[in-house]
RNA sequence: GGGCUCUUAGCUCAGCUGGAUAGAGCACCUCCCUUCUAAGGAGGCGGUCGAAGGUUCGAAUCCUUCAGGGCUCACCA
């Protein structure tokens, strides 16, 4: 039970004995540092069903709980604040239960329940991934992880758009200058090689134009008559009608692709569960959109084009199916979403970690599937972020003006590199470990840096200022465990106190840290119900400077006695281990030492 | 133009369902390695919380209007 529910209980007794009236609810918050005490009563919110001075309401109230509650040993009101002090008996019992559990602040699932499934990266296939990409990663697999320590089942998912004119712009620009080119040929990612072919029709296409712009024709005109865009659409509907040649040359080039995906991902530290192939779910949404013209749900225009009505629930029209019968993305995405069903009948709602220029199609999308009548629907959320800006603006992959994923996470580790050999601490490192130890430092820094801002803040990012170790950083996090691990191999755990047998008081920074241990559990739910990571960053942080002030105000392996000693090393342990289950969530190692 | 969203210190960000004198980091200035890792700690400088109204015992937080930035309103995905 946590002390907020204990002392509300008594709090509520306290009114009804002195005042005789019954309050609903009793608000807490922590007391301020420059006031002593531990919790404090707002008493305030009391003035609307009790009449008084709020100072003598809270000296009743402080009197009633110091007399009545065994882990009350005093309090002070300043105004209306009633500031209530916490005996160590209270911390000291907290302590002892948690100090051996490993997955401490982690729910495990409970029998029955319905799974969640987290979709994120869902990347196109005719270009590598980059600094945007990695933001939908690292936010996709730490919702989904903390959703998992929150006690839920996941699933991890994402929707492959395999299918489309990107992918043929690139096959086509392929075919035409690639003289028969592949990865193992080149030393390339697949992925790098295709993209590269891709930012190559765009040349083409921009050279074409301006070809047929200087021979008299519109720009407009000349946008889609210029001959390799014709050359793409062709092979698109080539695709479609299932030719061979081209069906096998999209195949591997995508083989490719997903090559270098894998190897991204790995590197990245990110994975999957189950995986969706637009190209296996947009037959099932064209389906569904039969249905709901049956049901009624959509409409038929003239042209033959399909739609649905939204105007009454205050959005616009939206087409579902093209007038020749072709998929659009929302019959796509409406496919995808029962086929997930379909094949996990556990999950009961879905989490689509996508970019906030997208929020309007998922709002259209939830609707649509409430409307078509899916009891699920109601549980979907949309995980909206928003966009990784460079300075010069947008990132334009066809521009080339992105921040490569691997090359972003091959710089971080070089600056680990260059930090780490400077301070020189890792003597009897191999190089192996080494090189372990700067990519789990380096990767740090950028997880970090990425999820400790709320996730529907845009970023921007300067490739030129590089991201900070020092400070509210992944490394400075990252330290202080190594530096705990240092002190539990220095320190002899043979010997094991019985904390009840502790009598001695405790040090204020001591309390501090047990205090923020406390908040953890919580965290983790919070976190869980509003989908974001910088909770979870923010918490760990201020966890981690809680206890590098006690690391420098209090000697832990110097403490005067023995007892003293085991038990600062356990807290310390116990630190370690809280900050370890943090950031796994975060999809952040911690070193050994560092 | 309609809708959504953001604006807090020079810079990057916290600030939980409204609560005490708005907090961190970076940068700048002082101190602290003969004590467990100085990627650290202690302190200083720095803010009319975009603006104006309103709601209330109390507003960075809620409401309205305005200004500025972003996204979106495609038979593209």
């Amino acid at each position: 039970m946590s002390l907020q529910n204990i002392l509300s209980a008594h709090v509520k007794q306290a009114v009804s004995a002195e005042y005789q009236t019954e309050l609903e609810s009793v608000e807490f918050q922590a007391t301020r540092k420059e006031f002593t005490g531990d919790i404090t009563v707002v008493v305030f919110p009391m003035l609307r069903f009790l009449k008084g001075n709020p100072v003598q309401i809270g000296e009743k109230i402080g009197n009633y709980l110091v007399d009545n509650v065994d882990e009350v040993k005093g309090f002070n009101v300043v105004k209306g604040f009633l500031n209530v002090e916490i005996s160590d008996a209270y911390y000291l019992d907290f302590f002892s239960k948690i100090k051996d559990e490993n997955t401490y602040g982690f729910e495990t699932p409970k029998e029955g329940e319905k799974a969640i499934m987290v979709e994120y990266s869902s990347p196109n296939t005719n270009k590598p991934l980059h600094l945007g990409h990695v933001r939908n990663n690292l936010l996709g697999y730490s919702v989904a992880e903390i959703l998992k320590a929150s006690g839920k089942k996941v699933y991890k998912t994402q929707i492959i758009n395999d299918r489309g004119i990107h992918i043929c712009k690139s096959m086509i620009a392929w075919k035409l200058f690639g003289n028969g080119e592949t990865p193992e040929s080149t030393g390339l990612k697949g992925d790098k090689l295709v993209g590269n072919y891709y930012v190559k029709f765009d040349q083409e296409y921009k050279k074409g134009i301006e070809i047929m712009v200087n021979d008299g024709f519109s720009v407009e005109g000349a946008k889609t008559m210029v001959p390799i865009f014709l050359d793409a659409q062709d092979m698109l509907r080539k695709w479609e009608a299932g030719d061979e040649e081209v069906v096998s040359l999209w195949k591997k080039m995508n083989g490719w692709v997903y090559k270098g995906f894998a190897e991204t991902y790995k590197n990245l530290g990110v994975d999957f569960d189950t995986l969706y192939y637009e190209s296996d779910t947009y037959l099932l949404g064209k389906e569904f959109v039969a249905e709901g013209l049956k049901s009624g749900v959509f409409f038929k225009e003239e042209d033959g084009s399909v739609w649905c009505d939204l105007t009454e629930d205050g959005l616009d029209k939206k087409i579902v199916q093209r007038s020749d019968g072709t998929a659009v993305y929302m019959t796509q995405d409406i496919g995808t979403a029962i086929q997930r069903i379909k094949d996990h009948p556990d999950v009961g709602g879905m989490v689509y970690t996508v970019g906030n220029e997208q929020d309007y199609h998922f709002q259209v999308l939830f609707l649509i599937l409430k409307k078509l009548g899916f009891d699920w629907a109601k549980n979907l959320y949309h995980l909206s972020y928003g966009m990784v800006d460079l300075p010069s603006g947008k990132m334009k992959s066809r521009e080339g003006t992105v921040v490569d994923a691997d090359d972003l996470i091959d710089e971080m580790a070089a600056t680990a590199e260059e930090i780490s050999e400077e301070l020189g601490k890792l003597d009897g490192y191999s190089e192996d470990e080494k090189k372990a130890l700067y990519k789990t430092i380096g990767l740090g820094a950028l997880k970090y840096h990425i999820l400790k801002v709320d996730p529907k803040k845009r970023i921007l990012f300067d490739p030129k200022e590089s991201i900070d170790f020092q400070g509210n950083t992944g490394p400075f996090i990252q330290y202080t465990y190594a530096r705990i691990q240092s002190i539990l191999r220095k320190a002899d755990l043979t010997s094991n106190v019985t904390l009840s047998a502790v009598e001695t008081q405790l040090h204020p920074k001591e309390k501090e840290l047990i205090k923020q241990l406390q908040l953890f559990p919580e965290v983790i739910q919070n976190a869980a119900e509003q989908h974001s990571p910088a909770l979870i960053a923010n918490y760990t942080y201020d966890l981690v400077k809680e206890f590098n002030s006690f690391y420098q105000n209090v000697s832990i392996l110097g403490a005067d006695n023995d007892t003293e000693k085991v038990f600062r090393v356990q807290l310390s342990k116990t630190v370690a281990q809280t900050i370890k289950n943090a950031f796994s969530v975060l999809g952040i190692e911690v070193p050994e030492r560092m």
